[in-house]
RNA sequence: UGGGCUAUCGCCAAGCGGUAAGGCACGGGGUUUUGAUCUCCGCAUACCCAGGUUCGAAUCCUGGUAGCCCAGCCA
């Protein structure tokens, strides 16, 4: 279980601590996670799944997971299985898993009582009239001519609505508030309405299904809950939260608080958008490592810490805020730093034979798995004549301060020898193919004699390494806020994936398990794909890059 | 121009009348067999603007300005 250091408050923490001062809801917490099971979970919901069971645990109460099941035309049991999935990896656990169609029932007979006090009536009016009914921001609505039916025939017709005596949107039932309201969401809002479809739980059980509005608030009262914490957008719907539940005399009064949406940028979060992304094949999937979904940042090797970490460090506020990608990195390379394995890996393999080693020696060097944790233990790497350093790692014409190989230059082979480049080989149209070098037999593990040996390059034994396919990803946009364009596809990152099927691993890593994070030196963390390496064809995705202060 | 909400460093964010925390980013020094990590230092006389109250205001009051949200039988 997670247990929670806040470094600084926020106006919930201050709230609920308020309330339990006040033994307000006799000094219980209890929230809740309510998603529509009409999509994958993505960063966002990451927040708020943070923020739900966060404060549960942080205040010894309890979080609920509840599908906000409704709208059975969006929604699937896929989806609720994926849902509980990312939920339960992002470490977190729910007391009670609940479904908002597990109260259809009382939720009808809630309908009837406000009916029965007057305060809800069945209305003729087509969805078109009540548009036009509702008025506009600046001009009240006027009421439906149906508004002042009598209690028993909404009653009667209600239970017709039920019983599937009308056609779909012939009928709606709505709540009777007030149509002049300068909030539009109280004028007289829809709370059931008759849809002939299918629900993935009650199946044809129902005709009619109550709205959000309608089945929220009525929800959280059911199931105790205390704080109902949600994004800005339903700020508006509170004073219709509070009317519902005043009106039938809960016996609890849930308190609905708002929060604002994470954006961050050079993502997209909206259903849509990320529906298009997929069935347009700018990615390969929901899991896809660019996606900001939670399988998508599994996929790519994000850990739960990282993501609680981030959701931590960007705070809770009521202030709209675009959070920079540098944040999210930021905590992924803190966790991987500590926590993963090092080993080396070549992306751009350029061959090196090392003229002075014997040809038919091969030693066996002990490495250690983390430079500042030997308590990780350590691995055995080969070390041969012939091994392939990366392409970028040698210059013919060096830049300034260059400090990897150059001709006639010195480098240190990470955890092994410093060697000498003493010669190129080129094709006949220039290209490097080879370099013949020279090792110092007395550097390993020591320092060269009466010279500094500034650079540092990984590299693989040629004979010993391993093939492996290395995806290297980067962000889907190119500008931090595609949502500003018009055509959001138009500013995706032709370039966000760069497949490289040549690599070369060392060997240690051809028993790496699914999914398994490791950092190959002075390129990155990666992460072993956990749907396409195979035990025959390793494949490595790209995390995220190192900190790069050089170039 | 109806109503609701928001405004503190490039990006987040504490602060709740006693004289601007922290993180990310950025700049610089040190250590280093990863140009990584680690470490040290620097980074808002100032809190959207203008008035006012107060010994004292980011915090209270008044008046502005800007941004976001709401007119689904979506959630």
């Amino acid at each position: 279980m997670i247990s929670e250091t806040s470094s600084s408050s926020n106006f919930i923490r201050h709230i609920i601590s308020q309330d339990i001062k006040d033994n307000k809801h006799n000094g219980k917490v209890i929230t809740r996670f309510p998603p529509e099971p009409n999509g994958y979970l993505h960063i966002g919901h990451a927040k708020s799944i943070c923020l739900n069971f966060g404060m549960a645990i942080e205040y010894k109460g309890s979080c609920n997971l509840r599908f906000d099941d409704t709208n059975p035309e969006k929604e699937s049991i896929e989806f609720m299985h994926s849902i509980e999935q990312d939920i339960a990896w992002l470490g977190f656990n729910w007391s009670y898993k609940y479904h908002s169609s597990d109260y259809f029932e009382q939720l009808f007979e809630y309908a009837i009582e406000l009916i029965k006090q007057g305060n809800a009536y069945v209305d003729s009016l087509s969805a078109e009239q009540i548009r036009e009914y509702r008025g506009t921001l600046t001009e009240a609505g006027k009421e439906s001519p149906d508004r002042n039916r009598s209690i028993e025939e909404n009653l009667s017709l209600f239970a017709a609505m039920r019983q599937g005596e009308f056609t779909d949107g012939h009928y709606v039932l709505r709540a009777k508030i007030d149509m002049a309201s300068p909030n539009i969401n109280m004028r007289d809002p829809a709370l059931y309405r008759i849809k002939r479809v299918h629900h993935q739980r009650t199946g044809d059980d129902w005709c009619i299904y109550p709205m959000y509005d309608f089945t929220h608030c009525i929800s959280d009262a059911i199931e105790g809950i205390t704080h109902s914490l949600c994004t800005l957008e339903f700020e508006i719907h509170r004073p219709l939260y509070d009317w519902v539940l005043e009106k039938l005399q809960t016996t609890t009064q849930p308190q609905q608080i708002e929060f604002a949406r994470l954006q961050l940028e050079y993502t997209v979060v909206s259903k849509r958008k990320l529906a298009q992304l997929v069935n347009e094949n700018f990615v390969n999937g929901w899991d896809d490592p660019r996606m900001p979904t939670i399988a998508g940042l599994r996929r790519a090797g994000y850990t739960p810490a990282s993501i609680r970490d981030f959701c931590e460090r960007i705070g809770i506020t009521k202030k709209d805020s675009w959070i920079e990608m540098g944040v999210l990195e930021n905590c992924i390379r803190e966790d991987l730093n500590d926590n993963a394995h090092r080993a080396m890996a070549v992306l751009h393999p350029l061959r090196i034979v090392i003229e002075n080693y014997p040809n038919d020696q091969e030693e066996i060097l002990e490495v250690s798995n983390h430079p500042q944790k030997p308590e990780l233990g350590t691995r055995k790497i080969p070390f041969s004549q012939v091994i392939l350093i990366e392409k970028d790692d040698f210059a013919e014409n060096p830049p300034a301060k260059y400090k990897r190989l150059v001709e006639g230059g010195e480098v240190r082979l990470r955890s092994a020898y410093v060697i000498k480049c003493n010669k190129i080989i080129k094709t006949e149209d220039g290209k490097i193919i080879e370099l013949r070098c020279s090792y110092d037999a007395n550097t390993l593990g020591k320092k060269p004699e009466g010279r500094k040996v500034k650079g540092v390059i990984h590299w693989v034994s040629e004979h010993h390494a391993v093939n492996a396919e290395i995806r290297l990803y980067d962000r889907l946009f190119t500008i931090a806020n595609p949502e500003s364009k018009d055509d959001f596809l138009t500013v995706v990152n032709p370039d966000s994936l760069q497949t490289l099927t040549h690599c070369k691993v060392e060997a240690s890593l051809g028993n790496a398990k699914a999914s398994q994070r490791f950092q190959f030196e002075r390129t990155g963390y990666f992460c072993v794909d956990a749907v396409d390496s195979k035990a025959d064809k390793l494949v490595f995705n790209r995390t995220v890059t190192l900190r790069d202060t050089w170039s």
